[in-house]
DNA sequence: TCTGGGGTCCTAGGACCC
DNA sequence: TCTGGGGTCCTAGGACCC
């Protein structure tokens, strides 16, 4: 099999609720936007899903507690999020960029792979390319974009953060590990909090670090995934670009407004979520085996606790009962909860549906 | 800084079957 | 009575993504 070289996009909508927002409201204009929980004067739960350049400049981020964000810039339009609106906006990009592609990934609700590896002949057409989506999604959204491209799908998602509004990024073949050697480990898929502190522990800060990094050394350290980082910070990766399976799991959870041990208002909301849950699963048509419930109590303890029925459901009384009977452990007159959660999976495949039929 | 909500994948131990 | 090896499923927790 002949090792074909791959030109892969990855395209980032810039700032997408507020930006979205914004279009929908011109007087929002040059104000500082911020998309996410209910501030309530500073004393809002939850936090700040999307904020726009301007409310970037008070130092406000996305995933800043909203309360935070209220101390840094209290003067901006505090937007809740509208969920529907921006899906459908988004399936409308989703279907412009689909015709450009041979295969198509879509990532998260404003993000998208696409490997044009046979639509263009070299990095020189696919930067025209690029600039020819960027100005379709402009002219029928009124939106922008930043749009990286390599050869892979690891590089080229870097690429598109590197230059952030309106961005567009080549990383050719060559230059790859001269681009990534001086970015943070951070910036590499799968490493995250959590593990950019690991790494730092054993003096690892940036991709570079990571590429001089002996690989015995990650795998044993860590495991499976400390080969893939290695890998990774060498610029390989050979995953496809393709278009996500079928949905595995169905939840819903909520944050208390105030944290509670009033057993009545805990199941009431399991109740609530159980019915939530159940209309996805209905209008979805599935049928599930298992039942998990989430409880986390004031001082961020979380907790999962779940059940496989020993037969196939979407009866919504199954749900209830199931939840119910998984939070009865967690309901404990000494301990305030923060919030609970409801999620179904283990869905029946088509396969295995076809065959009960 | 006092930490949302919707997902996916991985790991590790244990049950159970042959 | 103290003992295997493989396979699959289940459960809980955790890290990560947007």
């Amino acid at each position: 099999m002949s090792e074909r070289k791959r030109i892969i996009f990855h395209l980032d909508m810039d700032h997408f609720f507020t930006a979205v927002e914004e279009r929908e409201h011109p007087e929002f204009k040059g104000k500082p936007v911020i998309v996410g929980a209910d501030p309530k004067e500073g004393k809002g739960r939850g936090v700040v899903s999307t904020c726009n350049y301007e409310a970037r400049k008070f130092g406000v981020r996305s995933g800043m507690p909203i309360s935070r964000a209220w101390k840094l810039c209290s003067e901006a339009v505090y937007l809740p999020i509208n969920y529907e609106l921006y899906i459908k906006v988004s399936n409308e990009i989703m279907d412009i960029l689909r015709k450009y592609s041979d295969k198509f990934e879509q990532w998260g609700i404003d993000e998208a792979f696409l490997d044009v590896s046979s639509k263009v002949k070299d990095f020189a057409e696919a930067e025209t390319l690029a600039h020819k989506i960027k100005a379709e999604v402009y002219d029928k959204q009124k939106l922008t974009c930043s749009i990286g491209i390599s050869s892979n799908k690891l590089v080229a998602k870097i690429a598109s953060d590197f230059q952030k509004p309106g961005g567009l990024t080549v990383v050719q073949e060559e230059q790859v590990e001269k681009f990534l050697a001086p970015l943070p480990a951070r910036k590499l898929l799968w490493i995250g909090r959590k593990t950019e502190q690991r790494l730092a522990d054993i003096g690892i800060k940036t991709i570079g670090d990571l590429a001089r990094c002996d690989r015995t050394v990650l795998s044993e350290a860590f495991g499976v995934m400390g080969t893939q980082m290695c890998l990774m910070a060498h610029g390989i990766d050979r995953s496809e670009v393709e278009e996500r399976s079928r949905i595995k799991s169905i939840s819903r959870d909520v944050t208390f407004e105030k944290d509670t041990s009033d057993f009545d208002c805990v199941l009431q909301a399991l109740d609530e979520l159980s019915e939530e849950v159940h209309e996805d699963v209905a209008r979805q048509q599935l049928h599930f085996k298992t039942v998990t419930i989430r409880v986390r109590y004031e001082n961020f303890e979380t907790h999962t606790h779940g059940k496989t029925l020993p037969f196939i459901t979407n009866r919504l009384e199954d749900l209830k009962k199931t939840a119910r009977e998984l939070m009865r452990a967690y309901l404990r007159s000494d301990r305030k909860i923060r919030l609970v959660g409801v999620r179904v999976s283990n869905f029946i495949s088509g396969e295995k549906q076809k065959a009960l039929m």
